[in-house]
RNA sequence: UCCUCGGUAGCUCAACGGUGGAGCAUCCGGCUGUUAACCGGAGGGUUGUAGGUUCGAAUCCUACCCGAGGAGCCA
């Protein structure tokens, strides 16, 4: 008997197979009984008839609890009435394991609060199962598209002895007799590796102990962060742009059946094509004013900031040459109007916020000296990083692109927690 | 850290000063095409915690705990 994965049920129409999974739901009209078996592939509608199946299985099915293991047997066929378009006609069960009775998620309604406490559990719902299996391509399209260009992955490092930037909050660990931080960019490293391999990537998890509390926000959320040498600002924006377009439609043609289950408007997604419109800081400020905000030149955006330009288009908009005062120490300043950096954010449409932050990085010698002393950042820590506008320096860029945000904007979902399998989030570190 | 809202059955909610209810889940019964099936029945409660006001508190007041949404900051 071939054991077959939901997701391929199309090409075993009219076969007898088996299946492996676990009763995800189940209903009953006297004689005829339908069950919901998911396998982790899919979930197919199992139909049991009184009249075509020995008894001893028809009526196993009313001892089951939900999310009880089971091997079903049966024979596929397309019907119209199921769910899928697919069913199994089932002729006998093999329990696994009959769950205990108070499995704790049903499919009504449930409170945030209560399925994250279950998120070991939630995970199984079909939902949840859509958004991850997405987020599974959307990885796979990275890896596929910057390795296709050539970039090579060479991991930056998880534990640091240092803040990447010096901003924001980290962290910190025991490292032995000394401190560590858990990292929250590999970028400066990246920059290391892209002196030696000329094009790379990272892709990791980062981790951020700001005490924030918004849909938009994780304290430890994965990044994937390309990096080239001898690129240029102009260079770094195609790439962003090709890269999100790959991205937007390797999902489009990959998980049609996820779309529909998250009810996901793939009119919009479809719309995600080069090229993407550019927007300057300065008008940036000049719109989002006009809408009432109070934002003013020289402060970065802030996520209604943000909301309000991307309404303005249908695909991604990057909003370029941000105030040197607002970006991180490493940010190249433009020749022509050094206030403002060779830098631009990417913005997902429909109010999802930036997804990229990126831009050329200083190549000088004695201006990366000036910067981190302004930042005041210890330099001794900064040796390594300074050696590299030291031996052989070339003009550089990168940019890093958030998965969970990435995520929440193709699957269209309202907080960022339901696009990774364990959210880790402020004050909430269980399951 | 700050602002707003909320904690009532396993879950989602109602009752808003006068004997705590419904739907779902669970258990029992019915139904040969259900789509989060439906119909009938049963069990299920120290109303987040601690005080206070009152003849009487889930309901009003105070403090604390927990949660949700938002702000700042960021991807």
């Amino acid at each position: 008997m071939e054991v077959i994965s939901i997701s391929e049920v199309g090409k075993h129409d009219t076969e007898h197979v088996c299946i492996k999974g676990w009763l995800y739901n189940q209903r009953s009209s006297g004689k005829i009984k339908f069950m919901v078996i998911r396998d982790g592939t899919g979930f197919l509608q199992g139909t049991l008839i009184k009249s075509e199946m020995e008894e001893q299985y028809f009526n196993l099915l009313d001892e089951l609890h939900y999310e009880s293991s089971i091997v079903v047997e049966g024979v596929i066929k397309k019907e119209q009435r199921a769910p899928s378009g697919y069913e199994m006609l089932v002729k006998t069960i093999r329990v696994v394991q009959n769950a205990q009775e108070d499995y704790p998620i049903s499919l009504k309604k449930h409170g945030v609060a209560f399925l994250m406490n279950y998120r070991h559990l939630w995970l199984r719902t079909q939902r949840q199962n859509a958004i991850l299996r997405i987020r599974v391509e959307i990885v796979k399209a990275i890896h596929h598209f910057l390795q296709q260009r050539g970039f090579y992955l060479i991991e930056s490092p998880i534990l640091t002895p240092a803040a990447c930037e010096g901003t924001t909050t980290l962290f910190e660990t025991d490292y032995f007799e000394d401190k560590a931080y858990l990292t929250q960019s590999g970028q400066l490293y990246n920059e290391a590796s892209a002196m030696a391999f000329g094009k790379v990537y990272c892709f990791g998890p980062t981790f951020r102990a700001e005490k924030s509390k918004t849909r938009r926000h994780l304290m430890e959320f994965w990044m994937v962060e390309p990096e080239a040498a001898y690129f240029s600002f102009e260079d770094n924006n195609q790439l962003q742009e090709e890269l999100v377009v790959a991205i937007v439609q390797h999902v489009l043609q990959a998980c049609p059946l996820e779309l529909k289950i998250l009810e996901r408007d793939v009119s919009l997604l479809e719309k995600v094509q080069s090229p993407f419109p550019y927007l300057s800081y300065d008008d940036a400020i000049k719109i989002i004013q006009k809408h009432g905000s109070s934002t003013q030149w020289g402060d970065d955006l802030t996520g209604e900031d943000e909301t309000i330009v991307s309404k303005y288009y249908d695909r991604p908009v990057f909003i370029h040459h941000f105030p040197t005062k607002c970006k991180a120490f490493y940010m190249k300043p433009d020749p022509e109007r050094p206030e403002t950096v060779l830098g631009a954010d990417l913005i997902a449409p429909e109010g999802f916020g930036e997804i990229i932050g990126g831009g050329e990085r200083i190549d000088d010698y004695q201006l990366i000296k000036d910067r981190i002393r302004e930042h005041q950042l210890p330099e001794e820590d900064y040796q390594w990083y300074i050696d590299l506008r030291k031996y052989g320096s070339v003009p550089h860029s990168g940019f890093g692109l958030g998965i969970e945000r990435t995520v929440a904007w193709i699957c269209n979902l309202p907080h960022i927690r339901e696009a990774i399998a364990f959210p880790r989030m402020l004050h909430k570190i269980y399951p």
